[in-house]
DNA sequence: CCTGAAAGGGCAAGCAC
DNA sequence: GTGCTTGCCCTTTCAGG
């Protein structure tokens, strides 16, 4: 993890497709030692995989909002998780410290499908109340950090 | 954007290196025509980038926090946005409806960079608090939903 | 880590059906 | 949308330095 994987980390969070020629060329390589890097960066598990980036109001999930959960029983546990993953309007899910014991990140069509979201909530055991936040705006909100601060 | 760009979609999300070849049979098309769908759904905007997904803590990010970042001046406008784009340890922000105003997600090396991190974060003009929610285990968090619940 | 070369595969464009 | 063809670039893998 040098410095020149974290430029080829970089470049391909910003677009995957490129071909190890143009990432050699960024980072001062070779394309056969570009492609050598990213191979043992996937293999090492530092790239978990290569996804795209769906754009959710173009799929029919403009509303965003995040949800603090509170319980009354330790929800680190894996029937919490599996009833957690059970639910696909759920974005992210993450156990926290503080006073809430959940966070989770929600993505629904409409402010009523958010409702039902909740709803399948608080229906989980040990689930005692929640506290919506709905986002107005998304500032940004990408692949690992904001867009490129000094990167090329 | 009928049920076939979909399950385009949704193949893609899971490993966007695979051909299209695979995504046609996935989908019940040839490779051509799973291909010409995809360069569609791209051009219109639907797959934003294809990018990578990284794992925050072999880059020496372990520490993930949200925090909720309270106002006395609106924070909808630019100059506030440019100044949380130039904090690269921000990974999203969004402008939100409720008590506090902005919410944004941060991932830092230890505890004290997250520090040094809302010491920045109250520089900006018109920030009159914070409160951090400091995550001790992520459940789930991937590119847009729970690992594919009945989807292959 | 670089160069070079050979081999394979996927992508793009066009066209007929 | 399918099936096919052609050309091109990239990837992959080998060699050797």
């Amino acid at each position: 993890m040098d410095e020149l994987d974290q430029i080829l980390l970089m470049a391909l969070r910003e677009d995957a497709t490129q071909s190890y020629a143009a990432l050699g060329r960024l980072a001062g390589l070779s394309a056969g030692a570009a492609h050598e890097r990213v191979r043992k960066l996937r293999e090492r598990g530092v790239i978990r995989r290569t996804t795209i980036d769906v754009d959710p109001a173009a799929v029919g999930r403009p509303v965003l909002s995040f949800v603090l959960i509170e319980a009354n029983a330790w929800m680190g546990e894996e029937p919490v998780h599996a009833a957690l993953r059970a639910i696909p309007e759920l974005e992210e899910a993450h156990v926290i410290a503080g006073s809430a014991s959940l966070l989770v990140k929600i993505r629904t069509g409409t402010t009523e499908a958010l409702q039902d979201v909740l709803r399948r909530l608080f229906a989980i055991e040990g689930v005692s109340g929640t506290q919506t936040i709905v986002v107005l705006e998304t500032v940004f909100e990408g692949a690992g950090g904001p867009p490129a601060p000094s990167g090329h």
